[in-house]
DNA sequence: TGTACATCAGTGAACGCGCGTTCACTGATGTAC
DNA sequence: TGTACATCAGTGAACGCGCGTTCACTGATGTAC
């Protein structure tokens, strides 16, 4: 009988055998983008039979889609924290751009992963469910500002799409040529502090 | 021997077959879709051969670019005469996108296959050289702006990234979601506004 | 604890399918004289 | 103009391939007593 603390023998290999075809998903999908991948190229890389890949999973994409939940989930928190260092209306503005560059800057796999992915993944992002916590979490946080007198009234919803956006746009961007990134930061920075922040909180504005 | 004016009946069946192909790409993607479509669905649309597809191209996605090529220069075409008509800062901001929504409403084949091949399309339009022709023109006509006054100094290139970004995203929305058209546009003309219009030019605003 | 049986995920050979692509043949079109 | 030949795109059956998926069998793990 299986009395020991934790999962039986049978369900740590099952959580074992799962993991070994996501890794092997993300290291074909890696290498030769979701398109051309195969469930038998997953099924290679991860090392088990062809069979034991339906006890997991129905498809290649399905396997893409928990990989990409997964990334947009570590987006979404190094956003949160990067929300909470930042008291002021333009910190709060850059910080997010900020913290999503670091990301792929410190993780490598997930770069490569999204360099080779680009269309996949904004495809899949839209779709994606933490993507849509996402979002809210960007709206609540807009419409808090504004009730503050940080920002000036805005239409929330549309400004906090336009801005994940724009966002996936420099993250994708910045993947093929870094060295861009300060100029589209300041780009991004300077669009939105003009139609955000209220009248005169400006530097150098007329008045 | 052929000393017709015009193509020869050969060239001119060349043509017409060739045409045929585009044709039946575009219902074949129209209705499923790039990534699902074949070789052989086309081939079975055309009404032609099997073997003659690679008289005239070498795969589905061949026929696809060529397809794309001929929307964006659509699109091009309608941005340069909506722009010849806009005098004025603020309407030359808005133009382009209305622009863009009424090929769409005007032309619902096209409508229909930018539905049905969101990713595709974006992806193809990024590195589609008409695309990139529509790029410049639309650099060239904001340093004109600045030249002139009209504008205020900034990042041309990347702002005219930005405006297509955000119309390539427009469009795609508004292929869903008709209704959202104006609240988007409002948007739009907002935001570029408050980034663009020379300091007093902004109706109400300050001093 | 030990034994006998039940459960269930792993295995990989095998299946059928539709794909991209080829190519020998056909017949219409073009050319030479 | 007419005739004989050359050119060249159209044709569609056929090929080989790799794919997704299945399933009878195996053997490890779990359970009952």
């Amino acid at each position: 009988m299986n009395d020991s603390v934790g999962p039986s023998l049978r369900e740590a290999k099952k959580r074992e055998n799962r993991k070994a075809f996501l890794e092997a998903g993300r290291r074909v999908f890696s290498e030769i983008g979701l398109g051309a991948a195969t469930v038998r190229d997953i099924v290679r890389e991860s090392g088990l039979a062809q069979g034991s890949f339906y006890n997991y999973f129905d498809s290649k994409e399905a396997v893409f889609e928990v990989i990409v939940d997964s990334v947009v989930e570590q987006i979404r928190a190094r956003l949160r924290e990067s929300r909470e260092a930042a008291i002021d209306g333009p910190s709060f503005l850059i910080a997010g751009y900020q913290a999503c560059m670091e990301l792929t800057a410190f993780d490598p796999d997930t770069a490569a992963l999204m360099r080779r992915n680009q269309n996949a993944f904004r495809a899949a992002f839209y779709q994606n469910q933490t993507a849509s916590g996402l979002l809210a979490d960007l709206v609540e946080e807009l419409d808090g500002k504004v009730a503050s007198g940080v920002f000036r009234p805005h239409d929330s919803a549309v400004m906090a799409e336009t801005m994940i956006s724009l966002g996936v746009d420099l993250i994708i961007t910045c993947l093929d040529a870094p060295d861009e990134a300060p100029r589209r930061l300041d780009f991004l920075q300077d669009l939105f502090a003009n139609a955000l922040l209220a009248d005169g909180a400006l530097d150098g504005a007329c008045c």
